[in-house]
RNA sequence: GCUCGAAUGGUGGAAUGGUAGACACGAAGGACUUAAAAUCCUUUGGCCAUUGCGGCUGUGCGGGUUCAAGUCCCGCUUCGAGUACCA
């Protein structure tokens, strides 16, 4: 019989799904591991070559904990809401949910074919209103809780309003938007619209003015991680900023929990620092300055208290709420005229132009510890959403003020010792200050640090200001002018916004006629018919983001068909959280803090057992594409070899990969692809063409989508598990090369034909040859140290090592080849499970026991030493392996090798590492 | 700018501070074959020697620590990723 992997393939994929051998439950007897994937949008494309790497490398870990004996949740499902189907809808009137459908059934069915052992039961799409129940329930809870500072846990909004009604805003320790003080006597007199809008202030899901992201081509608002450059991730088109009244996540709150969080969990370095990043902590002091004949006071926060000193200007972002409350009459025009230039910029614009623009508003502020008058100035390189949009400007010490000071003639004042600002500023936080005195208050002669810290304690002190942890992590901004998302269970009353009953979720997305904006610019929810409630309340016309429904997607696994609770008590405390996950870095600020965020957000309303919800986070690489090139001659049809095309004046023109072959053109092939290569004539280099190749994006347009089913078809799916593995380093990019998958072809067939020649199947009841043994336990050894460690890889290079000493060995010993079958079943499950069911074994391969390394037949009776001389190795001498340290020095000496170094030198130190190298030292 | 990571043959890539280049691809030569495919064997970092041995050199660059450095330390270069008027 010879290797025939589609039989084999269809057969055992058949009987996994017949006997649900991947579905899994419960079991209190033994310990659970959970593995999960980054679950996939289910685009039109359908899935590349790139795809399953991720997923390949979770179904080896998971059939290896299987195997060892663990209980496996490893689920897979569909992040199912998203906007391309939304758009194909706009063009096609074709419902998302279709198109949607449709490309989940095709996900599925390559899935399928690349044999991975998921519990299909456990299927969630977050379109499905089974699902989104739950994310709508999250909502909710969200909406009815605030986040307390002095727990440091979010409460329930009853206990903020208890509060309120007790005392108003005194001692408060609340997260907030921005901070509000009124008397409990006040509270009691707010309406119900007050009420509303002051507890909007403390939700952790709240209605809100901010600053948005607003993209116009999108027709919808866009979180901070959809956005990059000033441009839309999805599209790159520009972005610009927009005051809007949204739904936002107050995940601020818990900036300084999702940094502590890091130091618990078991990810990659850059990740942890990417989201430390992101989170951008910042110690600083934030501090007052009186506007001089006025009451107001400018609030700033700085990280360099220390400079207060050489304070020479201010200035605040053009939206700050300062601007008008310190412009004088005489300024006015010319403020309203700058602002008015600023706003028309794009996001993009503001960022390219690196012009310094800005104007005077008229007002001076008083430096509180020289009790000089400065100008205060507006400029957009200061932003509005951080800090308090106010900032001291020291010049001498900050690129940014030096630059304004510059072109607007300000003055400039040196506080370090030696630092030369005549024509950059100082940066750097080192050196001793100078220039820093007040009649009571010194900081000449200090170091910088000191002088942060001791600026900080004087003005506490002094009643000034205070010190201040600043965060770069904003709100999330939670609605999106789309249809294709989670409708909110939110509807208005005298425009109020109520949460919709929990007993009535979920509340389903309506019907539309089309899914474009309505013609008055509302949502395409606006289009729906009676999308109201059975009083007649108006519903909320906008969706959630793509993020709410992959943020709670792995407790749904636990308990995917619950409908009493996003996930039981019982199946949460079971599975607890997410032991490994595996996915693309590029959901590092995105998903990956939004899901902490929300899993916190329930750790704290006590519906989930862990703080954390993905112990392990694995980051696999991306898969690049690698095209292929054909030379064309300048006005002709004729087509030259790569390496002879330096003779001409040619074109380089894409090739469809899938016609090319080790670079290699298939030319009848290359003819038929399009008409007008039929009559292509070529220049060939030794009867080949030869053509070139780059690493690019894999993408329809380069013509280097490789497919899987491709692969599948030609080889197996074994062999593309294998060779997606065997393509280097899990965690780094490469591009996918098709040249070397014939040698992992080649391995399985060689370990196909250590089982059978022609029909007769090989495998005996023989005692294993010694040199059999100790291939197999050193596979063992090797195997198992990869896998923990995530060098898929190396391990497969070790089982091809393996199979050719067996081979050599001629071992067909069922002791020996039982081993290797269970150690291969997770990278390549089809061809262990025929071969474990042709030897005889009526249960499936995935229940077997992972082999123990047995180090005995490891050992050695010879070690060969490398003798070397000053560290060069001169000759190798092969001794005893247990031979003592003396003898081996002796032997390395006495050696006849050794004279011809030795020649009459003094011998200073021999150091010898056991079994492996003398090292002689000589003068 | 800041943060993190990387750099090893023609290619993908191996190497707890201990004989660098495992394993695979490709290439060259050979066996089998009428022939091709498949399969098997040999060679394959560079240079020199090649009638055998062998010798020298070599992990982006420059220093250092060490008996011994691809690996550790210091200073660069280049490439990649993330982030960016964050005060």
């Amino acid at each position: 019989m010879e290797y025939n992997h589609k039989d084999i393939e269809s057969r055992w994929q058949q009987r996994w799904k017949d006997d649900n051998t991947y579905k899994v439950d419960i079991d209190n007897g033994r310990p659970k591991f959970y593995v999960l994937d980054m679950f996939p949008y289910p685009s039109g494309a359908g899935l590349h070559v790139g795809h399953p790497l991720g997923y390949i490398a979770s179904d080896i870990f998971s059939r290896y904990k299987r195997l060892q004996g663990y209980n496996v949740l490893h689920p897979m499902g569909y992040d199912a809401y998203g906007l391309p189907a939304e758009q194909y809808a706009i063009q096609t009137g074709q419902h998302p949910e279709v198109t949607t459908r449709k490309n989940i059934a095709r996900y599925r069915e390559q899935l399928d074919k690349i044999g991975f052992c998921y519990d299909w039961s456990r299927e969630i799409r977050t379109c499905d209103p089974e699902y989104y129940k739950w994310t709508q329930w999250a909502f909710i809870k969200m909406f009815n809780s605030y986040y307390d500072t002095a727990v440091d846990k979010a409460q329930p909004i009853e206990k903020l309003i208890a509060h309120f009604e007790k005392q108003g805003t005194d001692s408060l320790t609340a997260a907030a938007s921005k901070e509000l003080e009124f008397t409990a006597d006040e509270w009691s007199k707010m309406n119900e619209k007050e009420k509303s809008d002051t507890l909007m202030n403390y939700r952790l899901a709240y209605l809100g003015n901010t600053m948005v992201n607003w993209c116009p081509q999108l027709g919808t608002v866009l979180a901070n991680d959809e956005v990059s450059e000033g441009l839309s991730i999805r599209g790159g088109y520009p972005v610009e900023q927009k005051l809007m009244y949204q739904w936002c996540l107050r995940v601020s709150a818990y900036a300084q929990r999702l940094l502590d969080g890091l130091e618990k969990i078991d990810w990659t370095d850059s990740l942890k620092e990417t989201q430390r990043n992101w989170i951008g902590r910042s110690e600083g002091a934030e501090m007052k300055f009186k506007i001089a004949d006025s009451d107001v006071e400018l609030e700033i926060f700085t990280t360099r208290a220390d400079t207060v000193f050489g304070v020479t200007f201010m200035v605040l972002a053009p939206e700050s709420v300062y601007v008008d409350m310190v412009t004088t009459p005489a300024q006015k025009e010319a403020v309203a005229q700058y602002i008015a230039a600023i706003k028309h910029k794009t996001e993009r614009e503001r960022m390219i132009d690196k012009k310094v623009t800005g104007v005077f508003t008229g007002a001076y502020a008083v430096n509180p510890l020289t009790g000089e008058k400065i100008p205060v100035w507006v400029s957009d390189y200061v932003l509005a959403g951080y800090g308090t949009g106010a900032i001291m400007a020291v010049p001498a010490h900050d690129s940014r003020d030096y630059a304004f000071a510059r072109h607007f003639d300000l003055p400039i004042i040196p506080l370090i010792e030696g630092a030369d600002v005549s024509e950059e500023s100082f940066d750097a936080k080192s050196g001793k200050m100078i220039n820093s005195a007040n009649a009571d208050f010194s900081l000449n002669g200090l170091d910088v640090k000191d002088a942060i810290a001791a600026t900080k304690s004087y003005i506490e002190e002094k009643g000034i200001g205070k010190v201040k942890v600043n965060y770069r992590l904003r709100d999330a901004i939670f609605s999106r002018q789309r249809y294709w998302g989670e409708p909110f269970p939110v509807y208005y009353k005298d425009g109020v916004p109520h949460m919709m009953d929990v007993d009535k979720l979920p509340l389903l997305l309506p019907e539309v006629d089309k899914y474009l904006p309505t013609e008055s610019g509302e949502p395409p929810l606006g289009r729906a018919k009676n999308w109201v409630t059975g009083e007649g309340c108006p519903i909320e016309l906008n969706t959630m983001p793509g993020f709410a429904g992959s943020s709670a997607y792995y407790l749904r696994y636990m308990d995917p068909r619950n409908n009493d609770a996003l996930v039981s008590k019982d199946a949460n405390g079971y599975w607890r959280n997410v032991d490994l996950y595996i996915g693309g870095t590029e959901h590092a600020t995105g998903h990956l803090i939004y899901s902490r965020f929300w899993n916190k957000f329930l750790y704290d309303l006590g519906e989930v057992c862990e703080d954390e919800p993905f112990k392990k986070l694995i980051n696999q690489g991306m898969i690049q594409g690698r095209s292929n090139f054909v030379y064309r001659i300048k006005d002709t049809n004729r087509f030259v070899s790569y390496n002879l095309k330096k003779d001409y004046d040619t074109t380089p023109i894409h090739v469809d990969v899938n016609i090319v072959s080790n670079d290699i053109l298939d030319i009848e092939k290359f003819k038929n692809w399009r008409p007008e290569f039929a009559t292509a004539e070529f220049i060939l280099e030794d009867g080949k063409y030869v053509c070139g190749y780059a690493v690019e994006k894999m993408s329809k347009s380069m013509f280097n989508v490789v497919n899987p089913d491709d692969i599948v078809d030609r080889y197996g799916a074994d062999t593309l598990r294998l060779y997606e593995m065997f393509l280097g380093p899990l965690e780094q990019s490469k591009p996918w090369d098709t040249n070397g998958i014939d040698g992992v072809n080649r391995f399985l067939k060689k370990m196909w034909s250590l089982f059978y020649k022609g029909d007769n199947f090989l495998v005996i009841d023989e005692a294993p040859s010694k040199a059999a043994l100790k291939s197999i336990n050193k596979l063992i050894k090797k195997v198992t140290a990869d896998i923990e460690s995530f060098s898929y890889n190396t391990s497969i290079s070790a089982f091809m090592i393996c199979v050719n000493e067996l081979t050599a060995d001629k071992c067909h010993s069922r002791e020996v080849l039982e081993k290797l079958v269970v150690v291969l079943a997770p990278f390549a499950p089809h061809i262990c499970e025929q071969l474990w069911h042709d030897m005889g074994h009526d249960t499936t391969v995935c229940d077997a026991n992972w082999p123990v390394c047995d180090e005995q037949y490891l050992k050695e009776d010879n070690a060969t030493y490398a003798v070397s001389f000053n560290g060069k190795a001169r000759f190798n001498i092969t001794l005893p392996v247990d031979m003592p340290r003396e003898e081996v020095e002796k032997a390395a000496l006495t050696n006849e090798g050794a004279a011809k170094w030795l020649d009459g030198k003094t011998v200073k130190k021999i150091i010898v590492v056991p079994g492996k190298i003398v090292n002689i030292v000589v003068a």
